[in-house]
DNA sequence: TCTGTTGTCTAGCGCTGCTAGGATAGCGTC
DNA sequence: GACGCTATCCTAGCAGCGCTAGACAACAGA
């Protein structure tokens, strides 16, 4: 058993070695730059190794942003841990986003602009989209006060979503994305008017 | 002189033909079936044409992105003259914003998520990119109170786009589209606490 | 040592955006 | 009315894309 079990270990280890390279040459490069060709190249392999690892291309991408996803759930928990009231765990949860998402921002681009396939809030989510999802719902509904949780935390999650890609096309003013941030977090934090 | 002018008539009719039919074959079967030679097919010329009156396929998708800016800076404008008051003004901007995308994907896709080299915000920005900003801020310059009018607009601008492409992939709970707009729209009128 | 399986590579398909160079149509001129 | 020129358009092709069929080599088991 032992041949097989080193093949298999050989199978693994090659399998994140075209997720890690494939998302190294979008992050340097950009996802345009990524292509099976030159993916092959890199890992040191023809083009047909990568289609015994992933169905196509953009199973390589998706397999990038369940890492993402991954990593992204662990930047929200430590935020949220790191404050002391709900208020600060919000505001926290809003800066590590967008600090996620401006520091990889190819990952960010896997996860939310190339990715389309990715089942979201469904039972057979991946559990990287779960716990992602899980976390920032975990910091919006202790904010929400009355207002309903998960639409509270659609709501919050879009603001950010819009803020990191508007910022990113050159959109919006360079410079201002603290006052931004503080201005959206402020208004989400903010009592709405009984009407 | 006839005969240019003649000709030039015919080559701008050719120019909106090629935006149009781009834009038609977008939104029918989506921008990847949008190719050059299926473009040039539908308009009954041969490819170098579009390159005659194109730089490159960039080109057109940015043709269409700014015929969305112009639609978009007139349906924001009848959102906004329709409105009482400030607030009502702001709700029915946000609601004629998102209808907008709902109703035009692929137009709403070449203007934010194809398109990257439309210069936002600048001198030299084309006037229909000017116009649909400046329709925004006006709407939020009156909502806004004492915050800073064009931070507000970047806000709630950001918060309407996220909403818009999270929930086109899916991401957000479909049927809840009302809510989370009334939700938004609340937070937005809300006063925050003096900290 | 031979055989069958497993894994990898070479070569190529149909597609993409884009372009060089030849053919053609229709103008102005004689 | 015939000619030459210019502007216009098309055919054919390039390099590169995602992806795959079939040849080939390496290796486990008999």
């Amino acid at each position: 058993m032992s041949i097989q079990e080193r093949r298999e270990r050989e199978r693994a280890h090659r399998h994140r070695l075209i997720v890690k390279t494939a998302r190294e040459l979008a992050e340097t490069e950009g996802w345009e730059a990524v292509t099976t060709r030159r993916l092959a190249e890199r890992i040191e392999y023809s083009q047909p190794v990568l289609y015994s690892h992933f169905a196509g291309k953009d199973a390589i991408v998706t397999a990038v942003a369940l890492e993402g996803f991954e990593e992204l759930a662990g930047v929200l928990s430590r935020a949220r841990a790191s404050a002391a009231t709900p208020a600060e765990a919000l505001a926290a949860a809003a800066r590590a986003y967008t600090d996620f998402a401006d520091a990889n921002p190819a990952l960010y681009d896997a996860m939310f602009t190339l990715t389309t396939d990715l089942p979201f809030g469904r039972p057979d989510s991946p559990a990287p989209l779960k716990a992602a999802f899980g976390e920032l719902l975990t910091v919006c509904a202790s904010a929400a006060g009355d207002r309903d949780a998960e639409t509270f935390t659609e709501v919050a999650w879009s603001a950010l979503h819009g803020l990191v890609t508007l910022a990113r096309g050159g959109r919006l003013r360079a410079g201002q994305r603290d006052q931004r941030l503080g201005l959206l977090v402020g208004q989400l934090l903010a009592t709405p008017d009984r009407p």
